[in-house]
DNA sequence: GTTCCCCCATACGGTTCCGTATAGATAGGC
DNA sequence: GCCTATCTATACGGAACCGTATGGGGGAAC
């Protein structure tokens, strides 16, 4: 039974999720699924060889950045709820994101690729609250609220069903967006 | 010179900060002192003591949590803001609170005890939202914002002032006391 | 059936740790 | 001066890993 690189990736974005990026180990990676290390540094040159992996795969996951997924929904305040929606739906992702970074917090080159990423996040949300009529300085204080509620989405978000979470995000969501 | 107890706290507390839970090494971290781990296995029973030794500094450095910290302000809008101000002006936590979060994520008893300090915090915030008028569906909602701003407080990695930072967790907290 | 390439096993050297055992140092009480 | 408590150095066994070197199996191509 021949692993692929892909298979070695989906392990590791497993142990980085229930342990943090320190506890992806190749060993046991290799006993994990079966096989030893040999194979391991056939697919890859070395250990950050995979992590650099796992650090593509996650920026590549973010569809919700690229132009075309928000521009799928007309009004602004759609655009943000899609998102965040999104991102609760797939949970492919668990420990993940907080693990990187965190690992981030002692690898600059890291930290430049999510800051990169959240600013690019972010910036999408401000020119929703923007459409939406906020200024501009207003603006960025509910951007980055929203970013924090995303951000809070993975770090508690302890023992609630999919569906109740989507309800709690839905409500916060309405917070946000509605001045009243 | 002789070490402390609390002075190799002090110095692992650095550490969990920097690198995470993984990061903290015994012998890097007598290497640090000067000393040699002869005098860490003194202090301490082994290295799993010494972090329960760093959860339970957490814990109680929360003084936020103490009733009498809060009821020290009238005002359900100054108790909230408190709380928040606090947290920015002694950021004697830097990566930390992320680290311990995430190590919870493979230690279930850590979880435990940080699900409690997080309820307790919650309920405190969610107290002064039904105080200042909103119904608990609203209450409950916004209490989790003011959470989610918190952790965001620290999650990213912010290259801003202290005076900055100040100036734009308050705007952030106007924008979730307020109902215009 | 030979060749070749992909994927993996085995074996090994080296490093970084943990934890223990044991002895040495230093300072204060007596 | 001696004793004891407190703290530290030294030395060691063992485990967990990383990365490399090397060889082998097995299927596709021919």
């Amino acid at each position: 039974m021949s692993q692929s690189r892909d298979d070695w990736l989906d392990a590791a974005w497993r142990m980085l999720g229930d342990g943090g990026v320190d506890s992806i180990r190749v060993e046991k990676l290799a006993e994990n699924m079966g096989v030893t290390k040999g194979s391991f540094y056939w697919h890859f040159k070395n250990r950050r060889d995979l992590i650099d992996g796992l650090l593509d795969r996650w920026f590549s996951m973010r569809e919700e950045l690229q132009p075309e997924f928000i521009t799928n929904y007309p009004s602004p305040e759609e655009r943000l709820w899609k998102v965040l929606e999104r991102l609760i739906i797939k949970r492919s992702a668990k420990g993940q994101p907080a693990a990187l970074r965190l690992w981030a917090q002692t690898h600059e080159d890291v930290a430049i690729k999510i800051d990169e990423a959240d600013d690019l996040r972010r910036n999408i949300f401000f020119e929703q609250f923007c459409a939406l009529g906020f200024d501009r300085d207003e603006s960025e204080i509910r951007a980055d609220i929203y970013m924090a509620v995303i951000s809070a989405e993975f770090l508690y978000s302890g023992h609630l069903s999919q569906k109740d979470r989507l309800a709690k995000a839905r409500k916060k969501h309405d917070v946000l967006v509605n001045m009243l």
